[in-house]
DNA sequence: ATAAATATGTTGAATTTTCAACAAAAGGTG
DNA sequence: CACCTTTTGTTGAAAATTCAACATATTTAT
């Protein structure tokens, strides 16, 4: 009860998080409300650093983040942390995991700020609904194409990582981060140690290669902010 | 008229290739026929070697192999050439780009030997068939599904790729190969220079790592065929 | 405001990779 | 079978990464 009256608030609170979400794409406001509750939405928060879908569980879930921001880390058995993406408002995740059914999640999805979400259980998602809600086809589809769209992603990111040197890897990083701002002076989402993590490099060696840019006057840094010249 | 003649030779010559295919799951025999004229197939051939979708063009076709093999390949400026994955006879390839409806599809798909493949325009996928295809749905289901297993696909490569080390590179992939076959004795698709290309590391340096492997008792190894001790 | 905790930058040594060049083995072809 | 091509293995030198340890900022909490 407690819980209904929760996912109402995050209803009507996020609900322009909700319509920018790729699920409800082609589907018109009013019957976004009654999607959720007919794909049975719970609601959850999660404090900073809490795990919302934890590595080797069962796939449950569809998560919607409605808000904060997330990171999907995967470990490896000596501790190496992966970080494969980052998941922010409007955006799911968990949600290949779920369309496959996997015995167990490969990942960890963690919360990098207090986050709130809606966790959608996937048998009501890949099996039509009692009601045989007409807008089950039209989510089927947007999840398609969502999942199409992670997996150019993917692409992306084996681009980037697959490069030989720091160097490489962190200015095909950055020269990406501008290309898709359209801009050369950015943010990234990723302290040092995370973008390490991402690029698959020692964060030291890291800090060591954005100093030796800097001095080469290739770009400018503060923190999280760049700029390339 | 040609074209026609040859695309009923295939799809009678490639039928239990087709039927395996994971477009077709839940399709009963007699209808995949029908969708495949529906879909407006187009059938082609391809010598070893060669070019079945080339970096950087739109993505149009979905591809089905129904014969050979082929290989996803990223080649960055440089002319490192990484191996993303491998495809397979009944496997989709190109599927996620036609999806996402990409202005460039981001790899090449190569056919390591003679390859027979059916390319379905992706509009005709995207868009309800005129005929309003009964099996439309079934078919946008069954391809959310493949593109979510390919994710998780992706997330075994980076598990691989991401390892600092060629050795553990290495090792992770032989032993996610012997657990998927249930074997300490298996084959591998790749020769050593692809090898290296899907490891994103040194061929001479992965030559020179096996047999370190092989001094050390560790595995034994000729060519392609791998048993870990 | 101060202390504690976290994040970032710096450095040198050890390890590992890459690169280049070549040798040896295997495969294909006339 | 001999020749040519391709693949695989080997090696040493150069370059780059990782690792550990520490210094310096920066942030958080009390």
């Amino acid at each position: 009860m407690l819980n209904f009256q929760q996912k109402v608030i995050f209803m009507k609170k996020y609900f322009d998080v909700l319509r920018k979400c790729p699920l409800f794409i082609g589907i018109a406001d009013e019957h976004i409300f009654k999607m959720l509750n007919c794909l049975g939405a719970k609601s959850e928060s999660f404090d900073k650093k809490y795990t919302i879908i934890g590595e080797g569980n069962p796939a449950k879930f569809i998560g919607i983040l409605l808000s904060g921001s997330a990171q999907i880390e995967q470990m490896d058995y000596y501790g190496n942390r992966t970080i494969v993406g980052r998941v922010e408002p409007s955006q799911l995740f968990s949600e290949a995991f779920a369309c496959a059914q996997v015995d167990a999640v490969p990942v960890s999805v963690i919360a990098n700020e207090p986050c709130d979400v809606f966790l959608i259980d996937c048998s009501h998602i890949l099996h039509t609904c009692q009601n045989n809600c007409s807008f089950h086809q039209q989510m089927i589809f947007n999840l398609m194409k969502n999942l199409a769209v992670k997996i150019i992603v993917f692409h992306q990111k084996i681009e980037i990582t697959s490069k030989r040197t720091t160097r490489e890897k962190l200015m095909s990083y950055l020269m990406f981060c501008a290309k898709e701002v359209g801009s050369n002076s950015f943010d990234i989402p990723y302290d040092r140690q995370e973008l390490a993590d991402f690029l698959e490099v020692d964060r030291s060696g890291l800090s060591a290669e954005i100093s030796k840019l800097r001095k080469e006057g290739v770009l400018t840094s503060t923190k999280k902010h760049f700029e390339l010249l």
